[in-house]
DNA sequence: TGCAAAATGTACCAATGGGTACAATTGTCA
DNA sequence: TGACAATTGTACCCATTGGTACATTTTGCA
């Protein structure tokens, strides 16, 4: 309230929020690039503008501060999620909606990608630690099961579809696709990462989950073949 | 040559190469478990036959270890690809074989997978620094290339398929089945990973790519709906 | 306006962890 | 068989790293 306008009467200001964000961000800058054991609490600190000190003051220690920007990471994916709103018309453009929903925000917050695959090389072990993420109904696998029912409703889907399966599937590539970049490009060259690679990326897989999602007419010989064959060489 | 059956005219044998195998399946094991710089030199050696010291005589230092441990994985995966004969006859038959292996191939080989993945979140430095990984003609490639051909030759395949892209959308789903099991579990729980859900997920990615891949008269008729039926209880 | 609680700065520590020095033992080959 | 190289054991070091003690400043509020 009161005018401190003079020199030094204050030396600095308290910003308790910005400065918990600031960590946050920057954490989760310095996890995804290092991993979580890589990544050092004092290089966190001197990308901050902020101290060691409140790191722990505010997250307890480093795994606090792990989980915390994990916590975020998460709720930026369902903040996101909520703001989609699929056409309720036709199901296949539904579904080719989401997908490229999908397909986008994982490219586009490759922090959140990496973050869980950090996580899942420590056996998830702080994802099950977390309460903030919990199994509570996944909007995607709902999402994905209303667009299902619309589909087999309407004829043009095939039946014995598990939305599940259908998330594995399509998040699968979208997924992998920010993952494992720097060895794919390592040995196929980055053709697929460019903006033309990943328009083409990413309509092959519209069009692979729409096909194998719709009504299929049994191509010359039965698909169903490959069943009775055994599972093969192996 | 010599008996020396006498207590101690022998007090430890040498064996270089059991020496530097014991190391690396160790090794292999920790890094996988614990990342990079998650994983102690200490703690390879306690699980090892040999003490610290042989790590650096054979291998200089951890990210030489590392390296190593890279490479042989790879190797692994090189070995076992040779071994691999598709049949020559249908190229439907032929990529459904390829997809089942490749699928087959990360599953029982989560060591390759998760090394890869931790190889990609530190970008792939040590990827590049291999000599012995290189882009030489990647085989994978050259294998779908051929399946490719052949379809296409045939005319049960649509035209203008990418084999890099295509290697793509394979290798997600088989890799993402491996690197993200935790967090898919944890997020809709594990049907997907007992030994019913992962041939489920193997036919269904069979099935996308397949459809993908072909040339598809969209008819009504309803897609083999007798497939699923057996699925069951779900 | 004064005081307790919240927020921040500074300097420091103890243990961990990668790495090495030095010596001893085993193998090999002329 | 003897000397030289390859291999292994033991003990140790010191820079790094997560974490803390203690003091100080700011702020809300009665």
């Amino acid at each position: 309230m009161p005018e401190q306008s003079r020199q030094n009467s204050v030396k600095w200001k308290q910003d308790p929020d910005a400065v918990k964000a600031d960590i946050l961000s920057v954490a989760t800058r310095v996890f995804t690039e290092f991993g979580y054991s890589g990544a050092r609490v004092d290089e966190i600190v001197q990308r901050t503008r902020t101290s060691k000190r409140m790191i722990y003051y505010y997250f307890g220690d480093k795994n606090g501060l792990y989980l915390s920007v994990l916590e975020a990471a998460y709720e930026r994916l369902r903040t996101k999620e909520a703001t989609l709103q699929l056409p309720d018309g036709d199901p296949v453009e539904a579904l080719r909606c989401w997908i490229e929903f999908t397909f986008d925000f994982h490219r586009d917050n490759p922090d959140y990608v990496r973050l869980i695959a950090i996580e899942n090389i420590h056996g998830g072990k702080n994802l099950k630690a977390s309460k903030s993420i919990q199994v509570t109904n996944m909007p995607a696998i709902q999402t994905l099961r209303r667009i299902c029912d619309a589909g087999t409703k309407r004829g043009v889907f095939r039946g014995g579809i598990d939305p599940i399966e259908l998330h594995w599937l399509i998040t699968s590539s979208c997924v992998f696709n920010v993952t494992n970049r720097f060895s794919f490009e390592h040995l196929h060259g980055g053709q697929l990462f460019d903006e033309e690679g990943q328009l083409r990326l990413k309509k092959l897989l519209v069009h692979a989950i729409s096909m194998a999602v719709m009504k299929q007419p049994p191509t010359s010989e039965p698909f169903d073949r490959a069943r009775h064959a055994g599972s093969g060489t192996r």
